[in-house]
Formats: structure tokens, sequence, C-alpha cells
DNA sequence: ACGTGGTGCAACCACCGAGTTGCACAGGCG
DNA sequence: CGCCTGTGCAACTCGGTGGTTGCACCACGT
């Protein structure tokens, strides 16, 4: 279920939408309000939430009128996790072809 | 010392890019030989690694007439540490205007 | 009922980046 | 020395995507 982490990164890879995260960092808001918040339009907002609720970053509500989302925290942390077992995968094979090495 | 960690994952977004790291976490390789081994150009691997290199993700080394390239496995543990740390600030931050909101 | 603010949909543009090919240069090895 | 392999540099193509504008629709408040 590590649902590849690679669209995640994808997602992550744009100044716009890390705007956009870090701003629900801070509490839910609408397209439309965020859109107030950041220099681009309600529509280019729209989509990089697609992108982000996809990543399964951001989860979005019906709220009445206005649909609100949220970051969701959670996602993230799991992703980190996965990056620190990776990364230490790789160093210990490292140390393991080094040691090999030196004899 | 938090170098920004933007251009990690504009270097992590890519699937090719993916790859070259997956074949470097197994050991150091040049550039010509990852081209052998994947289905892309040298010269796409080499941008692909001037990338991850701008990113720490890799190190490159000359060694005689060819370039070894190593992943940098603890770069990747560094990032994961601080994406866990911003993850649990988002969702703290929601917690407190949950409670906030229920009474 | 009517106006207003929020969403959804579609067409469209511009630019960046992934990938390619071609060629010149450098360093081992017979 | 000559050959072969690896690297470096440059020009070029092409598709994806971040961004925009315009319009239709829906829900809430007065």
């Amino acid at each position: 279920m590590t649902t590849t982490l690679a669209p995640v990164f994808a997602a992550l890879g744009d100044d716009t939408r890390w705007a956009v995260l870090a701003r629900l960092g801070e509490g839910p808001a609408s397209a439309s309000a965020l859109a107030r918040e950041l220099p681009v339009s309600r529509q280019a907002i729209v989509k990089h939430l697609e992108v982000l609720v996809a990543a399964g970053l951001v989860e979005s509500e019906r709220r009445g009128r206005e649909v609100v989302h949220r970051a969701l925290g959670g996602r993230l942390s799991d992703v980190a996790r996965e990056l620190d077992r990776i990364g230490r995968t790789w160093d210990a094979r490292l140390a393991r072809i080094k040691a090999l090495a030196e004899e």
C-alpha cells in the first residue's frame, strides 16, 4: 500500500504547490480563498489541488456551496518514513561494498 | 544548513531519475554503464545526474577515464526528517483548530 | 425572486524539460 | 602509435504542464 511515492514528489516539485500546501498547513481553506491570498488565478489553484489530492497530500470536503481543503500531514510523515528507509539501505550497501574492497 | 529541499523534490519527481537513483543505490556506476542498463541515451542520463548532484543526492568522482557516481542515502534521510517535522506540524495545527471548534 | 460569491468545465497559450542525435576530445590498452 | 571506450558540448524536437480567460451553473442571504 506504499502507493508509489513518485507522484508525491512530482506534486511537491512545484513552488506554487508548496505555497498552497504551506497555506493549507495553517488551516483549511477554499479554492477561492487561496486564490485571493496567492498570486495566481483560482483555476490554477484548482488544478494544483487536484494534483495534491491525487498524491494524497490534501483532502477536500464540500461544505455548503464551497469546498474546503485541508493538508494531510500524516501522508507526509508516511513518505518521510519510506524515504528514510531507502536512504539507509543505500548507505548500508555502500558500506558493505567498501568493506569488501578493503582487504 | 537546511539547504532548501525544493530542488530535491524537483529532482525526485521524475521516474527516470528514480530509476537512476535506484540503480546507484545498488552500487556506484558510470554514466555509460547506466545508459546500458536503462532505456535512455547516455546524454539523458548525464543530464539527470547533473540534477541529482545539484540536489545533493548523488556524488561524482573521476576515476581514471570514467566518472563514477554514487547515491547519497544520508541526504535522503535528512530530507525525510524535515518532511516528517512539517507533516507533524500540520496535523498538530489541525488538531488545535478542531478542538477549538468543539465547544 | 434576485443578486452575489463559489465551483465546474473547456479552450487556449507559452514555456520548461526530458530525450535525441551528432561530433569532438581524452585516456587506457593492445 | 592506433584503436576503442567513455566523456563533454551543442543544437534540436516534442510533449507535458503551469497559467490564463470566458462562460455556465449552483447555493446561500436578503
